[in-house]
DNA sequence: GCCGTTTTCGGCCCGACTGTTTTCAGTCG
């Protein structure tokens, strides 16, 4: 059993273990055994095989063997047994706001509740509002619970969560009684999926603001209001809380509510060995808890913070406890690309496939936009669904994009269009062959057509990489977030295969892909695999996804020097030729 | 269930909000 299907067994004992009544802190050994295994940066069967899991912080004797039960067994006995005794619905009604484990128990304890039908209509019959502990109030914000549950999803993608965020931020910002304002949580951190949007406000009349956040436009329902604190569901089902603080708790209420919770755990516990407490409320020269403002160490900003801790200021993004800490100590944390660093993207279409635009009102978008460059790499022949060009239309191509040149150069623009082609990765090799493939600028090549196979995916792509006209490998996995797993590959073997080739791998910014996912970058990186960030356009408006892009990038620790279109042109071009010269 | 340069036992981050409670439990982040 590989490591994936290990930490998401383990993360789901934890959650038997929670609704089954268990210590919390034994639940939460579980689930954070789980998040190692993901980010584990080695093979999980090599250190079962040499029975080094033990060495790892968080993972003791009980929690190994069950490990090594999992990777060479592939089934875990006390994780069956627990899950036959655990009623499946319960799984759903957990998804259910303000519904938690105790809840659950007590439910089924008492009525024998065992799934949402049952819950909704218990609530109805007034069975549930009957129970100690619950009320009338309760039961209806169940039913509310299921109502919501049902007709919104509660994850969304990291796209739709800025184009929900952007306006409320900034009419808070606009307003004459906030100071400061920002968004918290998974939305700064940039994470891909996001559950809610966090929002942080500082101001003197806190009551007002939360008022007129509660009066945004577009807000379907008020969840709860207090006088520092709201939540809210926004157009579209996403749910929204702001918190709101004195300026002068602002910078430490926004590192709390950044997180991750990792991150701050290490936190305040970097606090605690400096005879400091940390909490959302400040920095206090405290032994205890405290928010005593006489024993508080002031600080206007995030950075001085960190700098009170002993450390430079941790960007966003790499605040999620793998690795920000120990790189922050050596002073060796990235210095982080920025979107205005791309100078173009290397995968796009036209409206020759799949795309919108016509070549030459790409390149005069492009081109307004202040990039250098962009390559039009339309569907090659076997995508039949996306008008793939066949070999006589791809050389009509190249000529029709030389001309578009032509005419940049005549009028003075450095601007250019590169000729290229989203080459289809075959069971039996590419899509085009290397005769044509070589009158390319840039080739980036696709797997579209999966097998359910890993080996005979991971071959496959090995196989493309090993191509010496094959530039850039795309989308490496194929998912689609929220709606399709990533197919089986072998990623690590990819990713040495580039190594060996000089092949580049893509970072595709469509926001429903970002694929490579950001979590192995550091892997492609230590073995010198430079990445490159494309929007993967269909249109001209997706070159906006170049932002949201780079954004993942910094969340896999990427710099400038290992995106390689950030490069300017003539040394983009450079690049572009290496690999077929060295090979 | 994990962990330990004070500890091999007793901690493990902790506060706001809600609803049901007359002082707190559950949930959430």
């Amino acid at each position: 059993m590989d490591k994936e299907k290990v930490a998401s067994v383990l993360t789901e004992i934890g959650v038997l273990l929670e609704l089954k009544g268990e210590n919390p802190f034994k639940t939460r050994a579980y689930v954070n055994a789980a998040r190692i295994l993901e980010n584990l940066g080695e093979p999980l069967e090599r250190l079962v095989s040499e029975k080094r899991l033990g060495e790892i912080k968080g993972i003791g004797e009980a929690l190994e063997k069950k490990i090594t039960e999992l990777v060479e067994t592939g089934k875990l006995v006390y994780y069956e047994e627990l899950k036959a005794a655990t009623p499946p619905g319960f799984f759903e009604m957990l998804e259910l706001s303000g519904v938690g484990p105790k809840k659950i128990r007590a439910l089924h304890d008492k009525l024998g509740i065992e799934t949402i039908e049952q819950l909704e209509s218990a609530c109805k019959s007034g069975k549930v509002a009957g129970l100690d502990g619950f009320g009338e109030k309760t039961a209806a914000n169940i039913c509310e619970a299921i109502q919501l549950h049902r007709t919104y999803a509660s994850k969304h993608l990291l796209s739709d969560a800025l184009r929900a965020a952007e306006p409320v931020l900034e009419n808070l910002r606009a307003h004459a009684d906030v100071i400061r304002c920002s968004s918290a949580g998974s939305l700064r951190r940039f994470k891909e999926i996001i559950g809610d949007i966090d929002l942080l406000a500082s101001s003197k009349q806190p009551a007002e603001v939360i008022e007129f956040f509660v009066s945004q436009p577009g807000i379907v329902k008020v969840l709860a209001k207090g006088e520092t604190k709201a939540s809210v569901i926004l157009d579209g089902g996403i749910q929204s809380d702001l918190r709101v603080v004195s300026d002068a708790e602002f910078p430490f209420a926004l590192a709390y509510f950044t997180g991750s919770k990792e991150h701050n755990i290490v936190m305040r516990q970097r606090a605690i060995a400096r005879g400091l407490r940390l909490n959302e409320y400040g920095l206090f020269k405290s032994k205890e808890e405290t928010r005593d403002p006489k024993l508080l160490l002031p600080c206007k900003t995030e950075e001085e913070i960190f700098a009170k801790l002993d450390l430079p200021f941790v960007e966003p993004e790499l605040r999620e406890d793998l690795g920000e800490f120990t790189a922050a100590e050596k002073n060796e944390l990235p210095e982080l690309i920025e979107w205005s660093d791309l100078k173009g993207s290397l995968h796009n279409h036209s409206n020759w496939s799949d795309g919108k635009g016509s070549l030459e009102e790409i390149a005069t978008f492009m081109d307004g936009l202040g990039l250098g460059y962009w390559a039009i790499t339309d569907h090659s022949k076997s995508s039949v669904q996306a008008n793939g060009l066949d070999a006589k239309r791809l050389r009509e191509q190249i000529l029709a994009i030389k001309k578009i040149n032509e005419r940049f150069a005549k009028h003075g623009s450095e601007f250019r269009l590169l000729a290229g082609s989203e080459v289809d990765i075959l069971k039996n090799g590419l899509d085009f062959d290397d005769e044509l493939l070589a009158e390319l600028d840039v080739v980036v090549a696709s797997l579209h057509l999966p097998s359910g196979d890993e080996k005979e995916n991971t071959k496959r792509l090995i196989h493309a990489a090993e191509n010496k006209y094959v530039h850039v490998i795309a989308h490496m996995t194929g998912r689609l977030l929220l709606e399709r797993e990533p197919y089986p590959v072998n990623i690590h073997e990819v990713i040495d295969a580039c190594a060996a080739t000089g092949t580049w791998i893509e970072l595709n910014c469509n926001p429903h892909r970002f694929d490579l996912d950001w979590r192995h970058w550091s892997y492609a990186k230590s073995k010198g695999v430079k990445c490159v960030i494309n929007s993967d356009a269909h249109r001209n408006e997706h070159a906006g996804f170049l932002r949201l892009g780079a954004g993942i990038g910094r969340k896999g620790w990427l710099e400038q020097v290992d995106v390689f279109n950030t490069l300017k042109l003539g040394l983009l071009s450079k690049e572009l030729k290496r690999k077929r010269v060295k090979t």
